[in-house]
DNA sequence: AGCTGTGAAGAAGGCACCTTCTTGTAAGCT
DNA sequence: AGCTTACAAGAAGGTGCCTTCTTCACAGCT
């Protein structure tokens, strides 16, 4: 009998589940994952498109993200030399997840601050 | 002219998304939400369900939810004392984005970890 | 008095996230 | 030699995440 792929659970703690949860549930993920959806973009495209983030952090995010295989990484014989990342067909099934998560911040963002502001003024 | 909800936008550093987009880009909060959105759960309840949680984690987190609008507490008059946690409208909007999330790390966990691995042999 | 249960939070400490600074490599320009 | 560009990473330091320990309040039990 051939194995058969089995799901992990997220609530259980020794499932490494836990740790891919971990891995994409991660701000610099979904934002970067959420451009090379579009295509293949170089590094400094990603830095300058990613407001606020270091280039020590976007590196080490990219490492990441291509570790877990979600994106891969292609270096182009430019002057100096640039790099390249795209999405791979892993991190394509992620995608529109990633992009409903940071969607769904964009378009509810005024409620959650005003929740918080209500919360903190009935705090005081 | 009555104003309109505006969009905010999570690549841009300064907008409030990115605050918003850091908040629920976050493990346990995927965790807690998941399991409300079947219903609302005590507080020793979801602590038993989401293992390796500690209480001041858990009471933390839920307590940030409640601040963003996304959950909502009630004490109950039992002996001791319990308190209910459920879903807000505002959450409920958000538990189909955040449970798929949790079941892509569940579904592609081995791919995720054999590439880690793979990554790791090839940087050895 | 002690203990149990519940839930919340401060203190302490370790680890991780994150920025800034710096260095490294390489090629081209002044 | 200096500078620029690109990308990667170590060091340093600050902040935040997270656990563990402890305390608190309250009610009931021994």
């Amino acid at each position: 009998m051939t194995s058969v792929p089995r799901n992990g659970n997220a609530y259980a703690d020794t499932c490494p589940t836990r740790m891919v949860l971990d891995r994409i549930a991660d701000k610099w993920a979904v934002l970067v994952l959420g451009l090379l959806g579009d295509g293949p973009v170089r590094f400094n495209q990603l830095r300058r498109q990613i407001e606020g983030i270091s280039q020590k952090m976007l590196s080490q995010t990219l490492k990441s993200l291509e570790r877990d295989g979600l994106v891969s990484r292609r270096a182009i014989a430019t002057v100096p030399v640039t790099v390249e990342y795209s999405i791979t067909p892993l991190g394509q099934t992620l995608s529109a997840t990633v992009d409903n998560l940071r969607i769904w911040a964009e378009t509810h963002m005024e409620q959650v601050t005003q929740s918080q502001q209500q919360y903190d003024a009935a705090a005081a």
